[in-house]
DNA sequence: ATAAACCCTAGAGCATGGTCTAAGGTCAAA
DNA sequence: TTTGACCTTAGACCATGCTCTAGGGTTTAT
């Protein structure tokens, strides 16, 4: 059994990150010592390993509650409700990809119409394409 | 002069969106009218339409802030000042669209390895994927 | 025995970008 | 004149993911 500075160190979280994590029903409280320490098991370790990695791949805390409900009751799932979870999510993750792209474009067009010389900015074509009413 | 309400339907954002920028310091009091009511002007409405641009290419409101102070001291500032700023922000845009990318790909290796059949999950790969220590 | 290093709780605070509420005052039309 | 639509303020609240503080108890090493 872990003490939380223990498990903190071994996965490289804050002893408050895990507190947080717990408060948010992502990890059970498990079991306490005389003093009230919380103790972590074998079991504890393996869920804080599956929620770091689940980060790791992009999904929020409240997608990875998701997650662990499903591992939970993996036995009632088929392979198929977890796959449509995670092709969810790439859809997700896509619309993001094309978003932050469709910025990187924008930001390109202003950069490379501007001069980028020595003269005084006054008739910049940067500011003044981001003072055109777009709407 | 334009009243908040205004304003806000030719910008096509809330009245609070716009005393939330004021208190923030994006866009500034500008008249008030007897009774108090904020009265925008030509120029108001400018900047109004600079920070919304400027969101609309992906800059925050804390970089809109200095896009202002850069736009409102241009006569002192030169294009390569301007351009600089604007290059900045395209490459932590490319830091995010770097990171969205190893998400997109680490989640389609997690789909692609799970068959997505209507058998139990028990073992599904997906589910052990997340489990392992990658640490 | 005492100090350092650890643990506990509840709750505040941070950053981001707003939205909403309460409790009022004002203005225009019917 | 009274209703409804508008305006004001200060401050609370939302989601996200922590981080820190205060005020206390415990354990461990010297």
């Amino acid at each position: 059994m872990l003490k939380i500075g223990e498990l903190a160190a071994l996965a490289s979280v804050s002893r408050d990150t895990l507190r947080f994590y717990e408060k948010h029903g992502l990890i059970t409280p498990g079991e306490r010592s005389g003093a009230g320490y919380r103790l972590y098991s074998e079991t504890d370790v393996h869920r804080i390993s599956f929620i770091i990695g689940a980060k790791e791949v992009g999904f929020t805390l409240n997608e990875i509650h998701q997650l662990l409900e499903l591992e939970v009751t993996k036995d009632e799932k088929s392979c198929y409700d977890i796959k449509q979870f995670v092709d969810a999510k790439i859809s997700i993750v896509n619309q993001r990809l094309a978003e932050i792209k469709r910025i990187k474009k924008s930001l390109q067009t202003l950069s490379s119409a501007c001069c980028g010389g020595d003269e005084p900015a006054t008739h910049c074509t940067i500011l003044e394409a981001l003072s055109e009413q777009t709407n």
